[in-house]
DNA sequence: ACCACATATCTAAATTTTAGATAATTATAC
DNA sequence: GTATAATTATCTAAAATTTAGATATGTGGT
């Protein structure tokens, strides 16, 4: 294990030089005096062997080597402050790590779009996240190394808050059967199709979304559900905000059912055991039923 | 932006207390007095504000706090030594970035072993990898942002070497009607049926890897066309190691081909125009060949 | 040519870090 | 239980580093 022989400080300084556009107001927004500014950014070179600014006329520019070494050194100094306040807030009783756990229906622009929320009041506090299906977040709840889970339903002993409606609604392939009757659909015509419906990720006790058909294809994801739907193999109650994009294409087509075309599922969010969970969680949790209540 | 009040040296000093079994053995180590690796410690905690090390007896062991914090110190460690190799390196004309553009059908294992044992040679430069089909390799190199690519072919004017030999295999599900005849096919039986073919990601000039076929599903992905041929939607040469849980698991079976069962194709690993690629690409390129071949 | 503006350099002061000596604490041997 | 070895904490003075202030140097605009 090696020594870094740069300091934080002196890339701290040599960001503050580019981003105040120069060394004088680099000193004064550091409160430190223009030397002082000038010996860090000279050492700085020297310890590295690197030209990272040239005088154009009177003005310091980044060199194309240092404009790659200042880009790189802001995630160095990103990554320390992070630490740091991982360090102060864990003292606050802050967890260093939050496991998320989220069912595949559950819409992901939501999730990235709490997720880009929360980083600013993480405090360090990472995220690690698990995408499961049906019961796989009942079952990690009940494992027991869940802080927060987006399910299905609220398992009996929990806490949990409906977080979001998702819309399912029954779709084939246009070449499919259920398309060229050219009439509305009861639920006898569907009995006799091909139904595509998702295997569950957990192994507690099996549940499965769509009941009706006879015949099932089980796939192991949303994503294989698709495309095995897509390619007219069967029909199947898919989420809507998971097929926008195939059936603004035409790849997929709502079935004309007479009634039931779409089903709303509800999806809840659940607190883990209560010894595990603390003010990050609880953080992450107002923000992800936020952003999910204001779309 | 605020400025980390805690330094890499600080960090640097704690890990070495703790990897080396005490103050005194850290001071050895490091070439310093054990007073001031006490001093230091001792500066980290209170800046912090974090107890990180206890006495237990006369062992300083870490606390639960100062075990999560020293964790995520190493990574702060290895991104600053990293950042500084970095710097040495440019200096001797390595790049910063490399460009790797992978067919999808290179085996993903190989890949991955090629990155393990590029990282301690990489003094600090990052892979950039992108997936594509057939042409889209092409196209990368013509674009001219690719540094490494790993295609189906040598363009006119590229400098590429063999990599690897990839066999595609001939598989439908077993319960496909090909399975049912009970004997060996010819090319014929084939051309009555579905078959399943990936789709090019580039848009130059289409390719496909299938040609016999009439009737044809084309698909954007090598898992698709998986997830389709299992489902008995057609048949497809696939390569065989993409498909090896599929053929234990009997969800696919090898066509009973009479001639042509199974086809071999080479990847060629390609350099991108000479004035982008360095070092650090050459370095790249050889684990890459040198881990394909032995195994 | 002159002035306003910006960085480099020089020197001394201020601050921080280090080493060495010693104290304090605890496990181990007798 | 006491001596002893091992280990960290603390104290002080020395060493090293960093800072500020003054001034030199260099550039662009008028």
């Amino acid at each position: 294990m090696q020594t870094p022989r740069s300091s934080l400080e002196q890339w701290r300084v040599l960001q503050a030089v580019i981003d105040y556009g120069g060394f004088a107001k680099a000193a004064e927004q550091l409160h430190r005096s223009q030397s002082s500014v000038s010996y860090s950014v000279a050492k700085l070179q020297q310890q590295l062997g690197v030209e990272l600014l040239v005088m154009k006329g009177r003005k310091a520019c980044l060199t194309q080597k240092g404009e790659t070494l200042l880009r790189r050194s802001r995630e160095l100094l990103n990554e320390a402050i992070s630490l740091e306040n991982l360090a102060n807030s864990m003292e606050q009783g802050w967890e260093p790590d939050i496991s998320l756990v989220v069912d595949a229906a559950f819409p992901v622009h939501l999730l990235m779009e709490a997720l880009k929320h929360f980083t600013p009041h993480s405090r360090g506090t990472r995220v690690q996240l698990n995408e499961v299906i049906l019961s796989g977040a009942e079952q990690a709840l009940e494992e027991g190394w869940a802080d927060l889970v987006i399910g299905v339903h609220v398992p009996k002993g929990y806490l949990g808050d409906l977080i979001v409606e998702i819309e399912f609604v029954a779709v084939a392939s246009p070449e499919h059967p259920l398309h060229q009757l050219g009439r509305g659909l009861r639920s006898d015509d569907l009995r006799q199709q091909v139904q595509v419906v998702i295997g569950d990720s957990g192994n507690v006790r099996p549940m499965e979304w769509g009941w009706l058909g006879e015949q099932r294809w089980t796939v192991s994801s949303i994503d294989k559900a698709v495309t095995t739907v897509c390619h007219g193999l069967g029909f199947s109650w898919l989420p809507r905000h998971q097929i926008e994009t195939e059936l603004v294409e035409g790849r997929l087509k709502p079935l004309p059912l007479s009634e039931g075309q779409c089903f709303k599922a509800d999806l809840y969010q659940v607190f883990g055991h209560p010894e595990r969970i603390g003010p990050a969680t609880r953080k992450l949790a107002e923000i992800l039923m936020e952003v999910s209540h204001q779309q």
